[in-house]
DNA sequence: AAAAACCTAACGATCGTTAGATAGGGCTTG
DNA sequence: CAAGCCCTATCTAACGATCGTTAGGTTTTT
């Protein structure tokens, strides 16, 4: 192939763990997508569970880039909020997949402890980067600014998860309204 | 058996079901659970969606009596939507278990339609006694109640998510006082 | 004796994984 | 410059485990 093939397996993979989870994901499948055999995979990455746990850091680092610029985007830390749902909007739009860590959450227990370490990571960097905008912005009262942003991320995370098992957009849309209509997020 | 073998696989597939998903859960190890043998299974269940199909039946059905045994003894719907996000506590404290609706509405493009269908019953019928309670409540302005009570729902589901991932049901507590402290529930 | 409940044994599919061969490009060396 | 070699990337083929499921026989209950 004339690009990066561990580039094209680690992005099938994150499509397949966003529609069918870390068990749901199989190296058949991946492989054909790639366009290369199931056995290929195992020159990049030696295991499953190595590979999920590539995918998962892969998956928090580019998410911590996307939230950078959104901050540099939009200065104003309510302007930035207004803007967080939408970066998980397009996984739902685009193949009614959902965040990484929405489906892995769920899985959690049976996950390679690799894996587990990466999915936590994605977690904590979206929960740090809402803390530090809900307390510029003076979202919550002092003190509560790193509650309110876990808040915000859990209330999301189920958003994702409601509109995928109705495969539809428009009910993430609804229920991130619905979020600031009841004031956790801002209007 | 002296008891009901049917009452125990499906006791023991709602178990699985919460901890595994629709696909983590399994014959042989559900079997074991109750004592039998996984061929036995299919003299009560034909196939695993149908099991799959039971269970989720049984679970709303279930919850539906809950909810209404809330509502009765607490006749002041606030107080009723106070003592709501109770009711998914007591999975994950024992056994770090989520609500199936959790679990399967990530897994949803992959469940069998048979058991699509009381999955989503069970999101609507507990949206329904939302709404009935923040109407009554005045929660939320008037017209705006069933968006509320969707934004209710999938809120805790992604509360029980991110617990589920810390393993820590005293994260589940603090998620929902964020809500409350939010204006999401009432405080 | 009939029916319900459960068993053993196996089938075919799918899974992660491994062993071993092959093809080609780039490097070293005579 | 050409010959030899190694490294990367891929392949075919298969292993052992696990899965849902089925056929057909045995036990238990009524």
């Amino acid at each position: 192939m004339t690009t990066n093939s561990r580039e094209a397996i680690l992005a099938a993979a994150t499509l397949s763990a966003q529609a069918h989870g870390y068990l749901g994901m199989n190296f058949r499948d991946l492989a054909a997508e790639v366009g290369i055999k199931a056995a290929s995979i195992y020159h990049h990455f030696p295991s499953k569970a190595e590979l999920g746990a590539a995918v998962g850091r892969r998956y928090w680092e580019d998410a911590a880039v996307v939230l950078e610029a959104i901050s540099d985007e939009a200065p104003d830390p309510v302007e930035a909020l207004r803007r967080y749902p939408a970066t998980f909007r397009l996984a739902l739009q685009s193949g009614n997949r959902i965040c990484l860590f929405s489906f892995m959450a769920a899985e959690f227990d049976d996950l390679p402890d690799v894996v587990k370490t990466e999915v936590l990571a994605f977690a904590d960097v979206n929960v740090a980067w809402l803390t530090r905008h809900v307390s510029a912005a003076g979202l919550a009262p002092a003190g509560d600014s790193e509650a309110r942003a876990r808040a915000i991320y859990a209330a999301i995370a189920g958003a994702q998860l409601v509109a995928r098992s109705r495969s539809d957009v428009s009910v993430y849309d609804a229920l991130i309204d619905g979020y600031r209509a009841a004031g956790l997020l801002p209007g």
